[in-house]
DNA sequence: GTTATAGTTAAGTAAATGCTTAACCATCCC
DNA sequence: GGGATGGTTAAGCATTTACTTAACTATAAC
């Protein structure tokens, strides 16, 4: 369930700032190699390459007519990662109230001198 | 505004299975350097490695107590990761809406055969 | 048909990455 | 003190990454 190897593509993809400002640029709305390429200051082969590395993560398509290539997002892989961090979130948000919880207990403990029971209370 | 270095040491940190496998440990509460690694199979001089990755992208902070390090995540650069992806997905959903506005307009301006006229009107 | 446009392939390279082993330091425990 | 435990440093190495240039192909436009 956990460690799933597509995360590793994806992550490795975005942590390029060509690439992401690729990225970027296609959440807008889809766009030929040459588009993408334009703010870049590097030769066309390399942002083949990227867009390549971005195809291979699943982050993008990419389609040819003619002698154009039209590139375009897939929210769902982008979806796809953004899970990860909701996951992360949960995790220690759930840890964070448990933590609430026991500290809101101590201090019914401590303060209120008056049946100091609580659920499972430590004798 | 766009840009942020920061997320390139971030996307990398994760694009890696173990160090991903080490953040996930994380969320669910703090852990030594050897707890991290027990479920990795590599040596420890390679977690400390992916720890000093973990550490510089932000992502996490340790500290050092007697002779045992205790690790922690640093949820506010989750959020930061995860908020790119919610800028990216706004960006893409705008777009959508934007379509599917246009084709609502379309079909007005296809159905009833009055008023065939097209973009510069909206009197 | 020639030329410009858009993209592609191949090969080479410097730097970064993900490990390893060996040796070392600093507590903690008896 | 003398181990055992937990971590750290240094050096080395194979692989991957992010480019480059040069040469080439396919379409579109004149």
């Amino acid at each position: 369930m956990l460690n799933h190897p597509q995360l590793d593509v994806v992550f490795q993809a975005l942590s390029d700032p060509s690439r992401r400002m690729m990225v970027e640029r296609l959440s807008r709305g889809p766009a030929s190699v040459s588009d993408l390429a334009q703010p870049l200051e590097m030769s066309l082969p390399a942002v083949m390459q990227h867009l390549q590395v971005l195809e291979t993560s699943g982050l993008v398509r990419s389609e040819k007519t003619g002698r154009v290539r039209m590139c375009r997002i897939e929210p769902k892989a982008l979806a796809t990662a953004e899970g990860w961090f909701a996951k992360r979130r949960a995790s220690w948000e759930r840890r964070f109230d448990r933590l609430e919880a026991f500290l809101a207990d101590e201090e019914k403990q401590e303060a209120p001198r008056t049946q100091p029971r609580k659920s499972g209370r430590r004798s």
